[in-house]
DNA sequence: TGGCGTGTTTTTTC
DNA sequence: TGAAAAAACACGCC
């Protein structure tokens, strides 16, 4: 669930809790998350300082002393959870906690495993393959529609809507915002890339910049299982207008909208304000 | 109770 | 080379 904005809400929850402070210990409870092995994490970590919060995509960094990183990414269920208190319960499926000065702690939880924890030199980080090979942040200001049209190029016949959530076009974007940022570009996730006109991917630009942005002002959409570093839901799902909204009338025209299997993921649209053929 | 849905990235297959 | 499908995982749901 995590995408773009959940992992930069996280990121700014977490950041005047983190930086500064010096690792004292750490518990590995299920190594199989860690890369490389456990062992250089119990070697290395003590005694290393948290220096700044970095986020790349759906990456978080942890900026260490002595030129180490942490690099997580949380895949679905991943969470990173920050408690001033060691005795309140360690929640089911804690594979990670990491100990700070005055017994706070840093928990890495994931009920699915799928989530991952590198520590890497800074130098080394772009050898985590799938960081080194992201597309353009769209939420940065110098993204624009020419940059996407760039992108997008190689992915001709590829559906809009598998573009758009390989990270190595766009960065950040995952199932709820690409459907989102689909809608508000009136383009239908079937569409190929390469049927887009210049004034459609500069639609789409516009709208995955936008939805991103709103979804952060709001911390996040919390469906399942998101929660910031502090524990809190974010707001943004009671802002959706058809990611997961089967049946429901479209916001726009009324229209009720439709869901979709396309790549094995839930895609939802409307069938009247998202044309499936390119205008002529 | 068992089989499916969940969603991201990597790996495999065509 | 690129598009699509499968695999990794654990749990909730009906």
């Amino acid at each position: 669930m995590p995408e773009l904005p959940e992992v930069e809400t996280i990121r700014r929850s977490l950041e005047p809790c983190l930086t500064g402070r010096q690792i004292t210990g750490l518990q590995i409870r299920h190594p199989g998350i860690l890369l490389p092995a456990a062992e250089a994490f119990a070697a290395i970590l003590p005694g290393l300082r948290i220096l700044a919060l970095q986020r790349r995509g759906k990456y978080l960094i942890l900026e260490l002393s002595e030129d180490w990183c942490l690099v997580f990414h949380l895949r679905m269920t991943g969470k990173l959870l920050w408690t001033e208190d060691p005795q309140s319960p360690v929640p089911p499926h804690t594979h990670l906690i990491f100990q700070f000065e005055n017994e706070a702690q840093l928990r890495f939880n994931d009920v699915r495993r799928f989530g991952r924890c590198w520590l890497v030199r800074r130098e080394e980080m772009e050898r985590i393959s799938g960081l080194a090979a992201l597309g353009p942040e769209p939420i940065r200001s110098d993204f624009t529609a020419e940059i996407l049209k760039e992108k997008l190029r190689h992915k001709k016949n590829s559906k809009i809507k598998c573009a758009l959530l390989d990270q190595t076009v766009v960065s950040g974007l995952g199932n709820i915002y690409v459907d989102e940022a689909l809608f508000e570009a009136g383009i239908h996730p079937l569409r190929t890339a390469g049927s887009l006109s210049p004034e459609e991917i500069h639609a789409l630009a516009e709208a995955a910049r936008h939805v991103l942005q709103q979804s952060i002002r709001r911390g996040g959409t919390s469906l399942r299982n998101y929660v910031d570093g502090l524990d809190r839901q974010g707001e943004n799902q009671y802002h959706l207008q058809v990611f997961r909204r089967e049946g429901e009338p479209c916001p726009v025209c009324g229209t009720p909208i439709r869901r979709m299997k396309i790549a094995g993921r839930s895609s939802f649209f409307c069938p009247r304000c998202q044309i499936a053929h390119p205008p002529c």
